[in-house]
RNA sequence: GGGCGAUUGGCGCAGCGGGAGCGCAGCACCCUUACAAGGUGAAGGUCGCAGGUUCAAAUCCUGCAUCGCCCACCA
């Protein structure tokens, strides 16, 4: 075993075991008859894209969940895919034929949309390689895509189900339009930003002026817009109008009669009471003028350029025609006064490019009646989400849901399979593509809009066993157990999952657990982009700290907070931490002659504290895996591990090792403890644990080929090593071996300077404890020789020790700074009197004797106790070296 | 305008009603035959501020401050 290298390199580990997991097909999973399985479906990245943090942090902890589940016998499939993310592939397409010079427009669209597909052949495939480079247990062997051939039946039984019951229809509606990719967004792909902008105050020439007055003004933050504007509306109470209301202004630089109406959307008290009305450009102008049955004007064409309906100013981009419409009104004496305004602007969720409200027709779906039954499903316990808080959330949202906006002007998707025949006006959604019209059979066309790529991945969850066909998978696995994501999709993919879920699955939800996992941000807490250049690239990462030591570091990160600052210092640690795995596994490994398998055989007491710990940690593990408490988990198993196993028992083991008695059994508990170690860190950690668990002896029952679906350690059956007097024991054995340490590291004694001590002890079962117990730690202090007594003296030239109640004499035969050491103690003696005192106080407090838990006194009257004992020895000892 | 989250040692964070912890950095000593990506030890905090509840508050409540996020038809 002495070939094992004393570092671990992840570089050399991870590949070969990868490959052994896929040939050894572990990543499937076979419907089991009567077995309760479980199911994850991955949140499907974007075909154009790698990976970046979020998908780093929430494909670990998904893996994290599967592993276990795997392990504990289930069966367990986790499904992968891609997104076929219709603006933004659409986008890298067009990007790339501009570098060739060309637009969609000259390749047409059949040629278009294969560039598309050519696309996603040659880039669909790098995200799920970078997902096994994780190590992520996906079920590679059924990748899907939202575009393939099932999927599209899946979207277009859906589309025709809900065209067919009226919850999709057609509307002319003001519709978020962004103009760089050309096509409408649902209200939920707008990001809104707050942007100091102006408020333009512009004067409405009335055309017959009253009572000396000749003009209203008008306020507003997108003065382009007025070449739209059909009214002009002011509150019905306002007394400064009143006069006003029916009568007509003059729309500057259009010349074009607009009326004066009276509404109650108006503020009278927001700029001048006086408000513009565009209704093609704004959703709360549009209201306005269906009420006062305005005109609506669309004065920009879909590129954000003005339209024909624009007069002078058509043609222009939209910001330049702004600047113009302001130089022309302040020529002609028509610009009041240019305020300073904060105002909220909406931006494209692909491109950040502001958005246009834009009156067009489109296509909706009416979401009321599939948000109710979804509303339901949280309440009522069916779907949780962790952390609880996003429910509420949730609910606000559901609760005040718009009706979603599905249609997009744009080539790459599903297109809508809706049909027109203009021959006699009949109108239907098909199934299979239709030729003839069924009506007059005549020649039809289907609708040019493909829709929202959220339509389609709202499907994921039963799409993906195979819906609307009928695959046993779709039985077996849905609802699945529990989805992972970021929060920026829960209402873009998570709640719209649960409507569709319900709605095609006959009331049944998609999944039963919903992780909210935090955002990554970067170290300054800005968000991770790469275009901003403020990302990390887990990658990068990997490269520098393996796959697993980029997993755990970041789910040590992974708490209930909504942000993440991620620490990159957190990996360091962890790829420490894997290295620790792999050293004391080596030298578990180094010292393995003569080992006999079975099961573990504790001999002394600290065989029964390992044990007992494992005991807990496992039960620590298995609570905190079903709570999702990722980072909890990860730091009992980093605390268990280094700080238990590696620091206090195969230290201890050194010494038994060489003892013929003791050899055996020291040897069958460090391998127990250490398998089932590696199986509760394999979830975090698969490739370290992996390939030294294959080197680790078996413990007699039938083995595994690989620690991926070796055995779950059974919590209940440890249960049984919980063992609180080895676990006391032990604590007080480290305070003495950490207080004789203090004494080697305060006088700087070398570690060959070997000593003998002297415990003074309280009686005589203490003094058997001490001869019985310390022998085996003694090594650990540099202790040689020791002797216990209840009336033992203290040896002149001697530093105290007060650890747990006892007190150790280390001699230090002329090396000791007395000075030094009184000073030392009496800082301690401040110390110790303060909590005393502190104690004291308490323990007299009649409220605190009469209202608090008898265990709780007990246990401060126990440590005031000791308390008291330490300040009379130090006392003791202060006297003795001041005199 | 409404809602949510954060505020703990130099930095990053955990703890969320009963003795302030971890990692990193820094300090001292140590290449002790698993590991220097290591070991040992020492040091470092009136837990944002102000009230309140309680025998007891970092932990619960109220208010405030700062930072961040989300929602909202803020001309």
């Amino acid at each position: 075993m002495t070939e094992i290298p004393s570092t671990y390199d992840p570089k050399v580990v991870e590949g070969p075991v990868f490959t052994s997991w896929m040939t050894g097909g572990y990543f499937g999973c076979e419907i089991v008859e009567g077995v309760r399985p479980y199911a994850v479906v991955i949140p499907p990245p974007n075909v154009t894209g790698s990976l970046h943090m979020g998908h780093a942090l929430n494909n670990t902890i998904q893996d994290v969940v599967v592993r276990r589940q795997r392990m504990l016998g289930r069966p367990t499939r986790w499904v992968v895919g891609t997104d076929h993310a219709g603006i933004a592939t659409q986008n890298k397409v067009e990007q790339k034929l501009a570098r060739e010079g060309k637009d969609r427009h000259d390749l047409g669209r059949d040629a278009f949309v294969e560039a598309c597909w050519e696309w996603r052949r040659e880039h669909g495939s790098i995200i799920i390689e970078q997902l096994k480079r994780m190590g992520c247990s996906c079920d590679y062997s059924d990748e899907w895509f939202t575009m393939d051939e099932s999927y599209q039946r899946a979207v277009r039984r859906v589309f025709i189900d809900w065209f067919e019951q009226g919850l999709i229809y057609r509307g002319k509606r003001i519709i978020n339009w962004c103009p760089r990719c050309t096509t409408a967004l649902s209200d939920i792909e707008v990001e809104h930003e707050d942007l100091d902008g102006h408020l333009w105050h512009i004067r409405y020439p009335l055309a017959s002026p009253s009572g000396g007055i000749d003009h209203v003004v008008v306020a507003t933050t997108r003065p382009e817009t007025m070449l739209g504007d059909t009214c002009v509306a002011v509150h019905p109470d306002d007394d400064r109008y009143r006069e006003f209301v029916g009568a007509t202004v003059v729309l500057p630089l259009m010349e074009r009669e607009i009326p004066i109406v009276a509404d109650d959307y108006v503020d009278p008290s927001f700029g001048t009471g006086a408000v513009k009305v565009t209704p093609a450009h704004d959703p709360n102008d549009f209201e306005i003028g269906e009420r006062h049955d305005c005109p609506k004007v669309n004065v920009l064409e879909a590129d954000g350029t003005v339209s024909a309906q624009g007069g002078a100013y058509a043609g222009l981009d939209r910001y330049e025609a702004r600047r113009r419409i302001v130089a022309d009104l302040d020529e002609a004496g028509l610009l009041v006064r240019i305020d300073d305004h904060v105002h909220s602007v909406g931006h494209c969720y692909r491109c950040h490019t502001v958005v246009e409200p834009w009156l067009s027709d489109q296509w909706f779906v009416d979401m009321q009646p599939l948000a109710a039954p979804a509303i339901e499903a949280v309440r009522d316990g069916r779907v949780t989400f962790h952390p609880k808080r996003w429910e509420n959330i949730y609910f606000h949202w559901m609760e005040n849901i718009r009706d979603w906006c599905i249609s997009r002007q744009l080539w790459w998707g599903h297109r809508i399979p809706v049909f027109y025949c203009d021959g006699c006006g009949w109108i239907g959604a098909s199934m299979e593509d239709r030729e003839a019209c069924p009506a007059c059979g005549g020649g039809v066309r289907q609708d040019e809009d493909v829709l929202d790529t959220w339509f389609s991945s709202q499907l994921w969850p039963f799409a993906t066993f195979g819906w609307p066909g009928d695959d046993p998978r779709l039985d077996y696995f849905y609802p699945t157990s529990m989805l992972s994501t970021a929060r920026d999709i829960l209402f873009l993919w998570v709640a719209r999952m649960i409507m569709s879920g319900m709605y095609c699955m006959d009331g049944a939800i998609p999944f039963d657990d919903v992780i909210i996992h935090p955002t990554v941000f970067n170290a300054e807490g800005r968000r991770m982009s790469k275009s901003l250049g403020t990302g990390v690239d887990p990658l990068d990462l990997m490269e520098h700290y393996g796959a697993d030591g980029m997993r755990f570091g970041l789910m040590l990160q992974v708490t209930g907070a909504q942000d993440l600052k991620f620490s990159e210092e957190k990996l360091v640690s962890s790829r420490n931490f894997a290295n620790k795995i792999w050293n004391a596994s080596r030298f578990v490994l180094m010292n393995l002659d003569g080992y006999v398998a079975g099961a573990p055989d504790p001999r002394t007491v600290a065989d029964r504290w390992i044990l007992s710990r494992l005991a807990n940690l496992t039960a620590r593990v298995d609570e905190g895996m079903e709570t999702y408490e990722f980072g909890e988990v990860s730091r009992a198993l980093y605390d268990f591990f280094w700080s238990e196993y590696c620091d206090w028992y195969i230290e201890l083991a050194k010494g038994r090792l060489t003892d013929p008695d003791q050899r055996a059994s020291v040897q069958r508990v460090l391998v127990f403890v250490l398998d089932q170690a590696l199986r509760l860190l394999h979830p975090f950690m698969p490739f370290v644990t992996e390939a030294i668990w294959r080197e680790v002896p078996h413990l007699g029952e039938e083995r595994a080929a690989s620690l991926m679906v070796a055995a779950w350690p059974d919590a209940a059956a440890l249960a049984g090593c919980a063992d609180e007097g080895a676990e006391r024991s032990i604590e007080r054995l480290i305070d003495v071996v950490s207080g004789i340490r203090a004494v080697r590291a305060r006088y700087q004694l070398p570690p060959k300077q070997r000593l003998s001590v002297v415990f003074r002890t309280v009686g005589d079962a203490e003094t058997n404890w001490v001869e019985n117990e310390f022998t085996e730690m003694s090594r650990l202090a540099g202790v040689d020789e020791f002797v216990a007594g209840t009336s033992a003296a203290k040896p002149p030239h001697s530093a105290t020790v007060l650890a747990s109640g006892l007190e150790v004499y280390v001699p230090l035969e002329g090396i000791v700074d007395f000075e030094a050491e009184a000073a030392r103690l009496r800082r301690e003696q401040d110390k110790v009197a303060a909590e005393h005192e502190k104690l004291t106080r308490k323990l007299g407090n009649e409220g605190f004797l009469s209202k608090a838990a008898p265990e709780i006194i007990a246990k401060d009257r126990a440590r005031a106790a000791e308390l008291a004992e330490t300040l009379e020895v130090i006392e003791a000892q202060l006297a003795e070296l001041e005199s």
